[in-house]
RNA sequence: GGCCUGUUGGUCAAGUGGUUAAGACGUGGCCCUCUCACGGCUAAAACAGGGGUUCAACUCCCCUACAGGUCACCA
């Protein structure tokens, strides 16, 4: 059986980056019927971050990658946090020391320090390499502080990547990487590779980051006769500078896409098609389509640069796609605060708004005019399109109004009725009356319906106050003009 | 700096020796229309550079340039 597995450590921090490679590992499980493990690897004690498991949790949930086997839904192969499973990295690279495939190295940092070069890299010079085994034992003994290194042989290794090939390099460019630190934890490198082996874990997908550190631990499988899982390096996400993404850099976290405005389902399937591509024109996909369609075909191996722009517009398309009910419940609490008036219904608001906007916050200034309708210049009702003028804007508001006042019924069906047949009276164009209502309602340049909607959406009262007062300010100017 | 990887329009991205080099976002224009938006149509816009291989290279090889990653008792 196919198994992946997502191994965040919890910084309380989840990138988009990150999540990109949750939701593929979690997509390759799906498609393939596998199981998808969560594993927290918190081996580095001084950078415990308070509910940062949490934040994990939460991020995962609300994106709707569901795992198997985790911290909290359990599963055969826990424990599922490496700070659990410290003896079980100890007794393995003990194994490896009573082989000669690991050795302890006692040197201090002072020693370490010296080894650095003038860029600050350093190699291990496998100082404590030539120490007996039976001389080592006995410091280990005597309480020595000491770290467990990977003795790397001479040669060469190569491996597949299904995304990027075949990858060789010479042993001579690999480091006798520590397996574990003086306070007995592992380091990644090493708690890694014992965990997906021993989680059977058979497909690792990664960022690429960790393409280059690959051999270390290929050669840890082989000296363990362990076979090799297949490897999945992702392309990295870059923000607009073309820089990793990263919290220094100020880039957004699921946890703040969500807080600006995004749909997670609108974010998940952005971040899918980052470095992936389904070969088709298609770019809409729910989760549960992309785990039908998901595969290994697509992946990208170049970089690809995080665009909130086109991210904007995809979370526009799920408001437009979206059940007319279910808009509303998102859009309710922005509306109440924005609309006051008792006699507006708050629904047909939201009927409006829905294929305006890519974010909620968007709702407001365009409602706005509804409680509190701006002034506004004569020459607002003066289009050249809509073939108006001020004269014609003024005689057709004083029609409209003298129409509108005698009419009960103010549903969209009976205003619209009324108002075209005086359009239809007069002989003019629609716009040369509906232009000007429409301004004369909203006070505004623009709105999110017509003239016609506006009366059966501000009622009766409203509608005729307002045109009244386009009128009289339509007059006084007329007559500053002829003075 | 060593090593690894990448480079198709501004961005995402298809393309796997022979194509008018898709599509999407964004941008401009047009249509629809009682404004805006939606929708429809359309335009501008790309194979990093140089050498090979080949009848034929965006596709294969080499070099250069640029970019990213990595070289921690971080993951």
């Amino acid at each position: 059986m196919l198994r992946t597995r997502f191994a965040p450590s919890p910084t309380g921090y989840m990138h988009i980056g990150n999540l990109r490679t949750a939701l593929y590992g979690y997509l390759l499980a799906r498609r393939h019927e596998g199981a998808f493990v969560l594993r927290i690897e918190d081996t580095d004690q001084a950078r415990l971050v308070e509910g940062a498991v949490k934040v994990i949790f939460d991020t995962l949930r609300t994106a709707g990658i569901s795992h198997d086997e985790g911290p909290d839904v359990g599963g055969e192969y826990g424990p599922y946090v490496q700070s659990e499973r410290k003896e079980i990295y100890l007794s393995h690279a003990n194994e490896l020391i009573s082989q000669g495939k690991a050795y302890r190295c006692f040197c201090g940092k002072e020693r370490l320090d010296t080894l650095v070069d003038k860029r600050g890299i350093a190699k291990y010079d496998k100082h404590c390499l030539g120490i007996k085994p039976e001389e080592s034992k006995r410091k280990a003994d005597a309480g020595e502080p000491y770290v467990i290194r990977q003795l790397i042989p001479d040669g060469e290794t190569s491996f597949q990547d299904i995304v990027y090939g075949e990858i060789k390099v010479s042993h001579s460019d690999l480091d006798d990487m520590i397996l574990i630190k003086s306070d007995g934890m592992p380091t990644y490198n090493f708690a890694n590779v014992v965990d997906d082996h021993l989680m059977g874990i058979t497909h690792v997908v990664r960022g690429n980051e960790y393409l280059s550190s690959t051999p270390k631990y290929n050669l840890l499988y082989e000296a363990f006769g362990w076979e090799l899982p297949t490897y999945i390096h992702l392309p990295l996400i870059n923000n607009e500078s073309g820089e990793k993404l990263s919290k220094r850099h100020g880039d957004a976290s699921f946890e703040d896409l969500l807080k600006e405005g995004y749909l997670p389902e609108a974010v998940v399937n952005y971040i899918a098609l980052l470095g992936w591509s389904p070969k088709s024109d298609r770019e809409i996909y729910s989760l549960e389509e992309l785990c039908q369609v998901f595969d290994l075909d697509g992946l990208n191996k170049s970089p690809s640069i995080f665009d909130k722009v086109k991210l904007a517009w995809m979370n526009g398309e799920y408001f437009k796609k979206m059940d007319p009910g279910k808009f509303y419940e998102l859009a309710e609490e922005t509306l109440k605060n924005s609309v006051k008036a008792p006699q507006v219904d708050l629904k047909k608001v939201a009927a409006m708004v829905q294929t305006r906007i890519n974010f909620l916050h968007e709702i407001p200034p365009i409602v706005d005019f509804i409680d509190n309708i701006p002034e506004f210049p004569p020459d607002l009702v003066v289009h050249k399109k809509m073939k108006t003028d001020i004269p014609i804007s003024l005689e057709n508001l004083k029609n409209a109004y003298a129409s509108l006042e005698t009419l009960k019924d103010y549903s969209d069906a009976a205003v619209h009725l009324r108002l075209f047949s005086l359009i239809a009276e007069l002989g003019v164009k629609n716009s040369q009356v509906l232009w000007p209502v429409r301004t004369a309602l909203s006070g505004k340049p623009t709105s999110p319906c017509g003239g016609t909607e506006l009366c059966a959406l501000l009622g009766k009262d409203e509608t005729l106050k307002r045109i009244q007062k386009s009128i009289e300010m339509l007059e006084k100017h007329v007559q500053s003009l002829a003075r």
